[in-house]
RNA sequence: GCGGGUGUAGCUCAGUUGGUUAGAGCGCCAGGUUGUGGUCCUGGAUGUCGUGAGUUCGAAUCUCAUCACUCGCCCCA
């Protein structure tokens, strides 16, 4: 292993990739604030109980793919795997039940010691949402609908689908879990080994299985519909109905589960083809037993999140860079500095050659896609004004100085 | 964590049955005279052939290990 290398999983990002993961971030966070979310910045450390309580001794993040280390005063941290569970501790720790209905936006790194593949790497990036002290069905609309609005504005529509599924409420799936569990039972022999397992840890993840045996066996399987009962059914009715209304279609997929236990009634994820394995793109869920779960007070919850890279790698187009003003100075002593200054603090983003003649510096402002290029002269100083050349039409004009902002407005 | 594929200049790749100075295109740099770009012409630089061992008179070419990327599984954004 060399130290040069970054580490297994991780990129740096630059130029083009980096403004790609900037627009998916841009736009998902613009999008949230118009449905009323404001930002929350927590660490992106926290001490590993935040992790391991709230999703589970026997999930697989908690498991086998956090990075957890010891500081220097003795205590267990874990990089943050998912966003969630900071949130949630950020809600108890400050005291935020005060203040509910709450609708927090987040962004930024995530962890995970996973075997990396595209679209999933060891440090990659997510924006998500969370709508905290709302139980109504309203709050799933509200927060699907911004997940799917956040695909929409950045073109990707065409290149996604939704779907839906509900879990039930907990009388619901824990009357189901049984039955699914004592009808897998009986099937043993036929399951795969993967499935065995999580029959044991998490039967509801059988129904998701990709073995041929497993969807034998799965295909008649008892179905989580049968088992819902009054209120959940009405529950899912009512968010299916409200995605009609807002016109996001959804199709209903039984198979689409969400293990841990404090998650229930709405599960939903947007997928595409175009990623190979890594087809979920923004998902999420409602998960009204997490707060209390982790000691706070009951407090209903939904949220979602998306993969920053995933989507990056979506966009059709790259946002281009910007287009600078490039000052070309033609001697030592033409003030070439000074007027940057003025020029940028004024707001135009000018650049400023370093070296070479002016063949090459008109060159290199070409590269740069610079919309014009003040050449500074001894012949135009002498005049008090800079010859400015529109780098895409050729047309050159000599500009007094006194009024370069306002003759160069069309190059802002 | 498990299984398959790949790894040659900044990028995309070529490299004959192992043979001596490792190539192309793009990009980069310089020049085509001293203040005018995007085209064109000419010239130039750049590689521990992913890394480390082994086989061999000789390895970019064969073997093994290791690292990274990649595809699938697991799981997930």
């Amino acid at each position: 292993m060399s130290v040069l290398q970054p580490v297994r999983g991780t990129h740096d990002l630059l130029a083009e990739e980096s403004r790609r993961h900037r627009r998916v971030e841009d736009v998902a966070f613009e999008t949230a604030r118009r449905y009323g979310f404001g930002e929350i910045i927590t660490p992106i450390f926290e001490f590993t109980e935040v992790f391991s309580r709230t999703l589970g001794e026997t999930s697989d993040v908690v498991t086998k793919e956090m990075y957890t280390f010891t500081d220097r005063s003795g205590d267990s941290i874990t990089l943050r795997p998912e966003g969630t569970a900071g949130v949630a501790r950020a809600f108890i720790s400050g005291g935020l039940s005060q203040h509910l209905p709450l609708k927090l936006f987040y962004r930024g790194p995530m962890f995970r010691h996973e075997r990396p593949q595209k679209g999933r790497l060891r440090q990659f990036h997510q924006v998500g949402v969370e709508l905290l002290g709302v139980d109504g069905p309203q709050a799933d609309v509200e927060v699907i609908g911004l997940g799917a609005q956040v695909l929409v504005a950045l073109g990707l529509k065409d290149k996604v689908r939704l779907e839906l599924n509900t879990l039930g409420d907990a009388e619901s799936r824990a009357a189901y879990r049984e039955a699914l569990v004592r009808y897998l039972s009986g099937h043993r022999n036929e399951l795969s080994k993967e499935s065995l397992e999580r029959l044991e840890r998490n039967p509801l993840r059988v129904l998701d299985s990709k073995d041929e045996g497993d969807k034998a066996v799965v295909a008649d399987a008892p179905l989580l519909t049968e088992y819902l009962n009054e209120l959940s059914r009405n529950f899912f009715e009512h968010v299916r109905a409200g995605l009609d209304s807002i016109g996001v279609p959804a199709e209903i997929s039984p198979r689409l589960v969400r293990g841990l236990d404090y998650y229930c009634h709405t599960a939903f994820e947007f997928t595409t083809t175009a990623l190979g394995a890594q087809g979920t793109v923004l998902a999420g869920g409602r998960y009204d037993g997490l707060i209390s779960q982790m000691g706070g007070p009951s407090t209903a919850g939904i949220g979602w999140a998306a993969g920053v890279e995933r989507l990056s790698m979506l966009l059709d187009e790259t946002p281009p860079a910007d287009r600078p003003l490039a000052i070309i100075p033609m001697g030592a002593d033409v003030g070439a500095l000074p007027l940057a200054q003025r020029l940028r603090q004024a707001g135009f983003a000018v650049e400023l050659g370093y070296s070479g003649n002016l063949k090459k510096r008109l060159n290199r402002a070409n590269k740069l896609n610079a919309r014009a290029a003040l050449i500074l002269g001894e012949d135009e100083l002498s005049r008090q004004a800079v010859a400015v050349r529109d780098l895409d039409t050729g047309e050159q004009e000599e500009i007094p100085l006194v009024a370069l902002e306002d003759r160069l407005a069309r190059f802002r």
